[in-house]
DNA sequence: CGGTCCGTGTTGAACGATCCAATCGACCAC
DNA sequence: GTGGTCGATTGGATCGTTCAACACGGACCG
């Protein structure tokens, strides 16, 4: 068969013998079509293989049924995996929604703000994704202030609240480093150290009061035991190394996968240098691949629920004004359970 | 001051005294229009913030320049990472381009040519960047077919050449263990053991062709020492244990990072049960965030150069027919030399 | 001096969809 | 039989841009 014209909702219509504005209500509002025409209609579509245009929608409706998301410029270390993960998840959810994903790039925030800008006023984007809020976010505001909906996957850890109003989902740190050392606690380990990020980071304070919520809910524990150190393997080798020389300590929590993977290192040195010791159990954050790989227990971020949770509320807020139905901020506020994933390197004999 | 609607060429023209075809003459072909007019509307446009609108761009021209980019459902282990890196870097350089990167998913591969024609017809995309090319690849065939502009990165391991005549850039990757093996030899280490993944796979036998072509460029170098297994830390270990056996062996040349990591622990067990045992060097493959954590040598696929690469090949072949300048198979057919990056695992004394 | 061409600018039509108001026919009530 | 209501369908206008054709004045040329 010759290769024909792309055809158009006309071509369609003059084939069911029908009107323009019949094919398109088949197609947007199959309740004012009575059967049989819409029968005819869905046939012809059929037959001639149509597919509409976005672009001449996008131009009458104003809508794209698009979505922005910036990806970080290089990414840094093993932690920009979970946002790697996220990016897939999103996709996946966001096209069983009809949605699209597009990507961009920005250095700082205020770049960042200007590619908003560009994005949603010239290519017609209908919202955003953020990931990596930071505190004293400016691009929220802006956002906030444009009525362009978006989403961050973090939650604002800004003080100022009245600010940082927006639809945010997050994972519950917290309850998974709690998960995790309850875990550990259950398994029979009474003197358990924490291996985390130096203070005043958002997430990383809020995983570590998970670590002392799990210690206080067993009174035989030993008090907390705390290293602190950059995020990274070598670093968390050093710490481990560090807190390992006190031979009652038989578990460590570590705030990221890194610093597990150093932690890994040092336990196997260990093992092999003083064989006597008591075996150490160890788990990590974020359920990275290489957990995966060296069968190390980590707190798993459900991104795809995550990605789910988004794009419902970037639907809700892309609804017409008319039909928006209020949320309350605890509908727009959503934190997330991790999931702990068990595997070898926790499950050694106390 | 007062949010206006949003200002269209209309709008501009009328500012500006001229008509709407001036305006855009200005933003679409300059030469066209004298200077004091050109002033005049520049100024115009600045004044009023216009930014063309690209859904009525793309309806009139039938060019969005967006390109498709399938993003795998889930990324499988530590080789995914690649792959990451290569949609960030092409993001940023299509970007600069004036191109933008939209995502979709997919199942298999049929699901997939029906995302194709998805996109291309109904969404506009005006191209394809294809990752994970395999043998036997219906998308190729069909995407040439329906002279969609399209590059692979990944060259085709087809036999049948010409169903696989299309623009693609790859990675040399037996130049780059090449590279690796050479690193060693110079180092002064004669039995060089290669772990690679099962034969078959076109990237890994490829790879495997280099470790070869490097131990003959070295006369006194010990015979080729081969272990094959499938891609995975724990197999890399074994794998590793087991050729380590033979005290000799003084260097290993892995095909991944995943098996060097393996091997690495397999080495770190050995520093502790035979400390007689002469030292092991050790390369991996792909340069992953985890071989730079663990300070592990290893050869980079530099996916900037391939993802520029990319989008000059897509953009060659977006231009209109006439303009279009033929191409030779050379110039289409792009293959990057990868770079040996240096690090502590390879360093060791023989 | 008339014709052609070039540089510059204007106007109407088209791209393919949706919104809106109007029409048409059938059916029902009075 | 007439008017009203309702559901189904229609034609025209519209979104913002670019394409095609043409108008105008001046330079250049035979």
């Amino acid at each position: 068969m010759a290769h024909r014209a792309r055809p158009t909702l006309e071509t369609v219509a003059e084939r069911a013998e029908v009107s323009r504005q019949t094919v398109s209500n088949v197609l947007n509002a199959p309740h004012v079509v009575a059967d049989a025409t819409r029968d005819r209609v869905l046939a012809a579509i059929d037959e001639l293989g149509y597919r509409p245009n976005v672009a001449a929608r996008q131009l009458r409706t104003r809508r794209s049924w698009v979505l922005g998301l910036r990806v970080p410029p290089a990414s840094d270390g093993i932690s920009g995996q979970v946002l790697d993960r996220f990016l897939h998840a999103l996709t996946e959810v966001a096209q069983q929604a009809g949605l699209r994903i597009m990507l961009f790039t920005s250095g700082d925030d205020a770049d960042e703000v200007r590619e908003y800008q560009n994005l949603h006023s010239t290519a017609g984007v209908d919202g955003f994704v953020l990931a990596n809020t930071h505190a004293g976010d400016g691009r929220t505001r802006w956002l906030t202030e444009q009525a362009i909906p978006f989403v961050t996957f973090g939650r604002p850890w800004d003080g100022d609240r009245s600010a940082a109003d927006h639809a945010w989902i997050d994972i519950d740190g917290r309850s998974g480093i709690h998960a995790a050392t309850r875990h550990l606690l259950d398994a029979g380990h009474r003197k358990i150290a924490f291996l985390g990020w130096p203070e005043g980071s958002g997430v990383g304070d809020d995983r570590y009061a998970g670590y002392l919520d799990a210690l206080r809910t067993v009174p035989t524990a030993a008090p907390p035991l705390v290293r602190r150190c950059e995020d990274g393997v070598p670093t968390g080798m050093a710490a481990a190394a560090d807190v390992l020389a006190d031979d009652d300590v038989t578990a460590l929590v570590c705030v990221s996968d890194s610093i597990a993977l150093g932690a890994m290192a040092a336990i196997r040195d260990l093992a092999h240098t003083r064989p006597r010791r008591p075996a150490v159990a160890l788990t990590g954050f974020d359920d990275t691949p290489v957990a995966r790989a060296v069968d190390l227990t980590s707190v798993a971020q459900p991104v795809d629920r995550v990605a789910a949770r988004a794009v419902g509320l970037l639907l809700s807020q892309m609804r017409p004004a008319d039909q928006r139905v209020t949320m309350s901020a605890a509908d727009r506020h959503v934190l997330i359970e991790p999931r702990l994933v068990v595997r070898a390197t926790s499950q050694v004999p106390v």
